[in-house]
DNA sequence: GCGGATCAC
DNA sequence: TATGGTGATCCGC
């Protein structure tokens, strides 16, 4: 293979091999996914961005460069400083579960329609699927992969549209069980939630031994518990799909149990910051802890802190509530679209729907944006901040549609070819 | 405050 | 034929 081929594999492959891939092998896949997507303006765009990251890599591997012997110790002391005093803080009186249901919108379709069960089924549509059972798994079918792709994958795969309100609604039911045992418990979205069993766990003690019983449930769920938030995080994938696993609540077994961890895993550290890190030699958290000193003169104060965290173990002992919305968006993906008067309508649409779901909250906002793609994927947003807060369609649409024409006279002679838009 | 990027789901 | 939508945060202007 070229270099070049090399590349563009690593760019869109299936990066994980925690399924059991029964059905195709890896290169299979990656070859079908790599055919099915060159050439693409969506894998151009894809590799544009590559290269910005690779840039950005360059530049950091520069610094890197100039850095001094005796501007790393420093860095490395003012480290060690730091984390002796986040060690002094660490609280292990906590138990924080993390739940996660497999695959949640293919359990409640499946659960709807039994014969579903043994086929290979993903929920979701041809551009675009939400999650897939396990059987589609086996083929390389994934979550955030496009219908199109995975039917080359897996042509027996059975695509089920998505259901929001359904799945909604048997999200409430499982909250229902959530509050019972941490009232306080915190959803992350329909199928995740952190809760804190401490409180539970101790008021159990005094329960009669007839009431310990385990409550039956049939739902499948991954659940990690650990004495912070991030730990029971990385735990609940451990036992992937409906496995528990339970880190112990002291110092060594924290600690043995983040070396072997790969940054990755970590919420929080996505694809870019693990190229980055790579770049340093850095690929699990033990190599953190070692490289903290330069990390430190490389990254900005809230990431480095991050990560000094992560090297420790440490993560939130208490699970926050859900603050007040910082803001409410609606955006829509359609056929190229380069009329002005179908952007400036289609604008207008957008306003109303965002004006009404103000209105189902009784909010009012200071900030307009505006957030277009193109049909080479690139994106923008543009926005403007009032003096005073809005509600109406009528207000916002004022502010958006000024945006949008300013755009619109920017790239004329020629059209804005939008692909999607938002605001 | 703005705009691009990253991240999670 | 065809690669999403919503919300948050951070960085460097």
């Amino acid at each position: 293979m070229d270099h070049t081929a090399k590349k563009n594999k690593r760019l869109m492959a299936l990066n994980d091999n925690k399924a059991g891939m029964e059905g195709l092998d890896r290169d299979k896949i990656n070859k079908i996914i790599m055919e099915s997507s060159k050439g693409s303006r969506f894998y151009e765009n894809e590799l544009k961005r590559e290269q910005q990251v690779n840039q950005r890599i360059e530049k950091m591997m520069l610094q890197k460069a100039q850095i001094t012997e005796q501007q790393l110790k420093k860095a490395q002391a003012e480290v060690e400083r730091m984390a002796t005093e986040l060690e002094r803080s660490r609280d292990l009186s906590r138990v924080i579960v993390h739940v996660d249901m497999d695959a949640f919108y293919a359990a409640v379709e499946i659960r709807d329609c039994p014969e579903l069960k043994d086929k290979p089924m993903a929920v979701g549509s041809m551009s675009m699927l939400s999650t897939s059972n396990y059987h589609a798994r086996k083929y390389g079918v994934r979550a955030a992969m496009p219908g199109f792709i995975a039917k080359k994958l897996c042509p027996n795969l059975v695509i089920v549209p998505t259901n929001f309100a359904k799945y909604r609604a048997v999200s409430g039911e499982v909250r229902e069980i959530f509050a019972e045992y941490d009232p306080h418990f915190q959803s992350v979205s329909l199928d995740e939630a952190y809760l804190d069993f401490t409180d539970h766990l101790e008021q159990r003690q005094s329960w009669p031994e007839s009431l310990r019983t385990h409550r039956f449930h049939a739902s499948s769920t991954a659940t990690g518990i650990a004495p912070n938030m991030m730990l029971a995080k990385v735990c609940s994938d451990k036992n992937k799909p409906n496995g528990q696993y339970r880190l112990p609540s002291t110092r060594e077994a924290v600690m043995d149990f983040v070396q072997n961890l790969p940054v990755r895993k970590v919420s929080g550290i996505g694809k870019v910051s693990e190229k980055m890190l790579n770049a340093l030699g850095i690929s699990s958290c033990s190599h953190l802890g070692q490289q903290m000193g330069l990390l430190s003169l490389l990254f900005s104060e809230t990431a480095w802190h991050h990560l000094l965290q992560v090297s420790l173990g440490l993560g939130s002992t208490f699970i926050p509530r859900h603050e007040e919305r910082k803001s409410m968006s609606t955006e829509r993906t359609f056929k190229e679209l380069s009329k002005v008067e179908e952007q400036l309508s289609l604008c207008r649409e957008l306003c109303e729907d965002v004006a009404e779901d103000m209105k189902e909250e009784g909010l009012k906002g200071k900030t307009v944006t505006l957030k277009l793609k193109n049909v080479s994927f690139e994106v923008k947003t543009r926005a403007l901040t009032l003096p005073y807060a809005v509600a109406t369609v009528d207000e916002i649409f004022a502010v958006a549609k000024d945006l949008l024409k300013t755009e619109i006279d920017n790239e004329s002679p020629q059209p804005l070819r939008l692909r999607l838009m938002g605001n």
